[in-house]
DNA sequence: CATGAATGAGGTTTCATTCAT
DNA sequence: GATGAATGAAACCTCATTCAT
């Protein structure tokens, strides 16, 4: 009856969406379990019911962990903009100086993130919209963040003679929608590893930035 | 009460979505108001009600020309797709053979459309998934095409020794995600014309493809 | 199984509720439905279940015509106050201008209105509480000036040298309450009628307010 | 934000609704809390974790006290009823053996209970109906009883020519209710001490029933 | 073409209650 | 005696859709 769908919105099919991010226990499994179906259905196409089952418990244990299905969409999103945003810090930090090293490391860890756990990035991504302004806040604020490390390190190449871009604004929005595109595409049974793309991609942005080799 | 939300999935504020795409009527009226409902909130997110009520219809009149709401989705997706297809296909035929001409043309198009048209970029891509593989069918097919039309222009530029990547699938996908991204992120408030962001994002694929200045 | 019940609030048995009060059609059924209900089993032991399928519909039909439960209930409790204030006003209308005669035709048309409608009544005094206090306000402000309406006879009974009461308020209380509670023991198989009852009740009042026979 | 509601069932506002009734310890801890809400909300309209949470206990603690949320209600009910009942038969018992004398009492009692602990009686009242009929059985036949104690002294007094009344029934339903409702409108605020009430009841009573002053 | 009224299914959430600890 | 986690049922309400007018 079903045929193979043609449009999922994530290329890469996992057993363990998150490892090492989610918490254990039946919370965890709801977290999961809402997880997979938020970024297969979107968040207005899954409904409690579905998670519940999914996770293998009653509807009203959700309730038990949390307030409403709107909390369990935000609990996800905030893990994965803090997973994520952790990563590019700790990307930047373990860098050379070099602007040009700093770039290709923050360009690698945002396409590893992605390319690691494409289910949580999607979900952040593309169901944030569905939070109250309230809700998504924080998630708002660590993308900032994000973008504004990206921001940073290009100007600061700018600076130096390193880069050459006009409008750096441009730039910072390239190489962070190459990055965010791949845990839409992404599957290591292209036979690429998240390694080759990140490299890869790190290499594109440095090119773009004009960066002379 | 309601604060200004940060999380919206377009920053572009626009009074006419589609100028010059969509039907007049009350067809016209009710796609319309789908497609900035559906960018807004989600396919899952938006109901027939919220629908009719801003076309200023009944509900009931939806169905005098749309089989289902999914039948409306199916249409905005379609033309949407089909827009942007015939832009690149356009931008092709006028362009110089040089596929340094080529690829700057083939992404020019892809930005305009995605700043031009926004909502219309963000449902047909972000609410794919919302339509049976059925319905998205003829879309995918059409994405397939687009992809394929840079593809083939990347291919040619290398085998010509004009440009330089090891990997052409993933400058596809690079260059393909900088674009989508912009229907998010663009609006003319910002102080560039639509223009100036595509002939930015042109050169930025030039560099990406290894093109020597 | 179910034996008896001794603890209704109403001892009446009614087929028509409301003869001549609530509209017809849908909207009635379902008024009608919860008034009998909401009496019997009290607003919170209602549910909207039970009064679409005693009104024969669906529930989602009641949601056609009434925005919420609460709504239903607003609305009962709105005419419930209306048909009882209007009753005292005409009764006073058409009364002779002694307090004397004044006291005797409001308090039976107090007796009347609660033995007439006993299961409205008992909806309105009931479960007025079960109102936000918004809803509420309308029946608020009305028993309040029903009980003006009598308080300014007896003021001007008292102060004609007609009645003598030293503390009018307490006269007052306990002439209302004689009447609010017809509501819930009066039943005409007791052998007495509405006008029986009506008619010692006046004389009670007039009793209790020292007036020489 | 919440103005003050204007259709409580109870005028007057206590913090200790029921100085040694209810015993103490958890138990009494969720029968003050269940009273108080009862009280205010309908049982129907008071959930387990609302009495749980007001008594300071999660709501599994109080299923080691009583079988179920309607014993809860019907341990008041009973309470209540009880306490009203013993008043009315010690106010009796202390009387001088006058029919006149003996309905003064009665009716200062009968006051004087529900001024005292109008919480207590108006969930004893109003909340009566919510139990099942086996439940409500032995309030049900209190009621009757303390009804029967004012029947028989106005026979009496019928019989010894001090009272002047037709129906008698319909003396001890208005004489009744008048006590009933002070439940709902008595406070102190007023001014009024609940015997400055319970004396003017008391006289109404009389008067009510022809007795020669 | 448009509608008002109705529907059956299913939405999110809360309910009273149980039980192992 | 008290609890935290879980449950099955049911709560109120909204859904996409139909149909006679």
């Amino acid at each position: 009856m079903t045929r193979p769908a043609t449009n999922r919105r994530i290329a890469a099919t996992l057993t363990d969406l998150t490892p090492g991010i989610l918490p254990a226990g039946t919370r965890g499994a709801i977290l999961n379990a809402a997880l997979r179906l938020f970024a297969e259905k979107g968040y207005g196409g899954t409904s409690v019911r579905d998670i519940a089952a999914m996770a293998d418990v009653q509807p009203a244990t959700m309730y038990a962990h949390f307030p409403s299905k709107e909390h369990v969409l935000a609990e996800l999103i905030k893990v994965g903009h803090e997973a994520h945003h952790q990563r590019l810090r700790a990307a930047l930090l373990q860098s050379q100086p070099d602007p040009r090293e700093q770039v290709a490391a923050l360009i690698r860890a945002h396409v590893r993130a992605h390319a690691d756990f494409p289910t949580l990035a999607v979900v952040a991504n593309s169901e944030l919209h569905a939070l109250s302004p309230e809700a998504a806040a924080p998630a708002v604020e660590l993308r900032k963040q994000s973008q504004q490390l990206l921001a940073d390190v290009i100007q600061r190449g700018i600076d130096l003679g390193l880069f050459e871009v006009a409008d750096p604004y441009l730039a910072v929005t390239a190489i962070g929608a190459m990055g965010l595109r791949v845990a839409n595409w992404y599957t290591p049974e292209s036979g690429r590893s998240a390694d080759d793309v990140a490299n890869v991609y790190a290499e594109f942005a440095c090119r773009l930035l004009g960066v002379r080799t």
